[in-house]
DNA sequence: CTGGGGAAGGGGCCC
DNA sequence: TGGGCCCCTTCCCCA
């Protein structure tokens, strides 16, 4: 620890005569400053996490509060928080968490100096009077004016919807480290500045400590707090102090078995970084080179393995359930290289969030890419079936093994059972089995027209207006009978009191608004426009994600009052307090037994409905 | 060992 | 965007 100096310096004030109330320790501050950032850096004690950009970082809600009343107040509700992408970019941020941490405004990843305006931007959106006016400073003696630097604008208006849209979803390169952090002393000496957030992502955590760590102990600190001057001396750039951008889940999430030396990415294939514009297909407008550069941004490496294919192993391990103890598959340890590498260039992270795990299972074979599920393509009604996301599309083993698409869309499908989700997997099917599409791989589904890349496909969708796909319903989706027949059947069922003229242009399902409609549409893409950021499963819905993200952060928000016990969501607890209440609202109609949970009464429903 | 119930985790989806 | 609800699933306990 910091016990050199530090007890060097207490002894020479506990030599003092004078020992009234003016004692102080001179480095007491700086000292707990220090062990504050490195508790940050190993994620250690964090208690909040900050979403810029899909980015994530941790910190300590107290440190925040104590440094910005804004963060204050967010921190106080929520261990969430998502911060305006528009006034802060995760580079950014990363700069201003540093500041927070050490009162040094530490040089970004970028080679550049510090963009003062955009970092004004962004302190003044922070509340962060300090930084702010530092930055002031800078620009005033830089003859700049104040608050140019910031995308979008100046202010704190906000940037139109498509801008804002732009925003890279770069948290694929925040989880290098994630993938494989044994190859982070590699990358980093090819690639510095990956340097830091490999050694501090690295999951199993054994040599994050004497590698990285901000290098605290070890730092010739020279009586600075040490991270400038680590940081300094490196391209400037991450160096070995620089923290990580990412998350160290090893400290929040389950325990994970030591990090195996995975494949890394293969270096030529650029294409498998992050696409920017996974968080929003239908407005796919930012051009796929927000991606790389992105990337760059954020001291990725070519070989870093941003995907899943690479990072296969670790992420695997990053799904395992508590104490180590194994989930279930979630996909298979497949030859995803050579996928990798003949995979279209594109950088929708649809591809590379698929790949991984969409591969094929173990044993399969056929791994020519006519054979192969489109990357880019997801059967979003088929969904990842298992509660820890097995392949959303059955693969042969499974199917083998009767896990076929019927129980796949039953599980998935919650809308009265599967309706389209079946559908959707059969067309999944289709597509992939017997369309040719040749080289167009990636199938627009309301259109069936294939394209090469995904940058392709979701420049097309985004030409599919809502009318488009209203009309476009009958003749186009050839998937859509017999989800839409079933769907028809069990899951409509509009109230006649409750008009609702939006119809969803798939299913024959209706809803009262516009927004809900399409909602539901998404869920009929092949895409899944919201990846987890930590496990690369797909979500059609940002909620949906965001929930799920929570259960890998281990978020528990809610809090039972009577035996502490904490739940992800409200309604988990609302469900648990029945426990506390004895109140059992669900009774079954045939035999009176009552039950806390209504599931709990399905479940007892069919045991008596099925034949015994 | 098995089946049923209790409790909980997680995903889909509508509002 | 989050809440709420539905569904599937799993784990554990107990008879």
């Amino acid at each position: 620890m910091v016990s050199g100096p530090l007890s060097l310096r207490w002894c020479a004030w506990a030599g003092r005569r004078d020992m009234g109330p003016e004692m102080e320790l001179p480095s007491h501050s700086k000292q707990l400053l220090l062990q504050l950032n490195q508790q940050r850096t190993k994620g250690f004690l964090c208690d909040v996490i900050i979403m810029v950009e899909n980015s994530i970082f941790r910190a300590h809600k107290n440190i925040l509060a104590a440094s910005s009343i804004y963060f204050k107040s967010l921190v106080l509700h929520d261990n969430l928080i998502n911060l305006d992408t528009d006034m802060v970019s995760s580079t950014v941020f990363q700069q201003i968490l540093d500041f927070i941490y050490t009162g040094k405004l530490l040089p970004s990843d970028q080679p550049a100096e510090p963009n003062f305006s955009t970092l004004l931007t962004a302190a003044s959106y922070l509340q962060l009077p300090d930084l702010a006016a530092l930055c002031r400073r800078k620009l005033k003696r830089a003859g700049k004016p104040f608050g140019s630097g910031r995308v979008g604008a100046t202010g704190m208006g906000r940037p139109p919807r498509s801008q804002r849209l732009s925003t890279a979803s770069v948290i694929q390169a925040r989880y290098p480290g994630l993938v494989d952090g044994r190859k982070g002393a590699h990358a980093a000496q090819e690639h510095p500045q990956a340097k830091g957030s490999d050694e501090e992502l690295f999951l199993g955590g054994s040599n994050q400590e004497s590698v990285h760590g901000l290098g605290l102990a070890v730092c010739p600190a020279g009586g600075e707090t040490g991270l400038g001057g680590c940081s300094s001396s490196t391209n400037g750039s991450s160096g070995d102090c620089e923290q990580e951008l990412g998350l160290d889940l090893s400290k929040k999430s389950p325990p994970l078995p030591p990090a195996t030396p995975g494949p890394h990415l293969t270096p030529d294939d650029p294409a498998q970084l992050s696409d920017s514009q996974h968080g929003s297909p239908p407005s796919a407008s930012a051009p796929p080179v927000a991606n790389s550069a992105s990337y760059a941004e954020l001291g990725g490496t070519p070989d870093e393995p941003m995907d899943l294919e690479g990072a296969e192993d670790s992420h695997l391990s990053l799904l395992e359930g508590p104490g180590g103890q194994p989930r279930k598959s979630l996909w298979p340890s497949a030859p995803k290289k050579e996928w990798s590498k003949k995979e279209p260039a594109a950088g929708s992270p649809f591809e590379r969030r698929e790949v991984g795990p969409k591969g094929p299972c173990p044993g399969e074979e056929g791994e020519g890419l006519g054979d192969r599920v489109p990357n880019g393509i997801l059967a979003s009604g088929s969904g990842p079936s298992g509660p820890y996301g097995e392949p959303p599309y059955p693969c042969k083993e499974e199917e083998e093994n009767g896990k076929d698409g019927s129980e796949d869309s039953g599980q998935s499908g919650n809308e009265g059972g599967s309706g389209h989700a079946g559908a959707h997997y059969l067309f999944w099917q289709e597509g992939y089995e017997t369309v040719p599409y040749g080289d167009n791989l990636y199938v627009c589904i309301p259109c069936a027209k294939g394209f090469p890349s995904s940058e392709q496909l979701n420049a097309h969708v985004e030409t599919h207006t809502e009318e488009e796909l209203f009309i476009k319903e009958e003749g186009a989706y050839e998937t859509g009978s017999g989800g839409a027949e079933e769907e028809a059947e069990d899951l409509s069922a509009p109230s006649a009191a409750e008009p609702r003229p939006f119809k969803c242009s798939v299913c024959e399902k209706t809803y009262k608004d516009p927004a809900t409609m399409r909602q539901h549409e998404k869920t009929h893409w092949l895409m899944r426009p919201f990846p987890c950021n930590i496990c690369g499963k797909m979500f059609t819905q940002r909620g949906t994600m965001t929930r799920h993200m929570r259960s890998h952060l281990d978020l528990k928000p809610f809090a039972c009052d009577e035996c502490g016990m904490r739940f992800t969501r409200q309604y988990r607890l609302t469900e648990h307090m029945r426990v506390h209440s004895g109140e059992k609202p669900y009774e079954c109609h045939l035999c009176g037994g009552k039950f806390t949970q209504q599931r709990n009464l399905i479940s007892h429903l069919r045991m008596h409905t099925s034949p015994s």
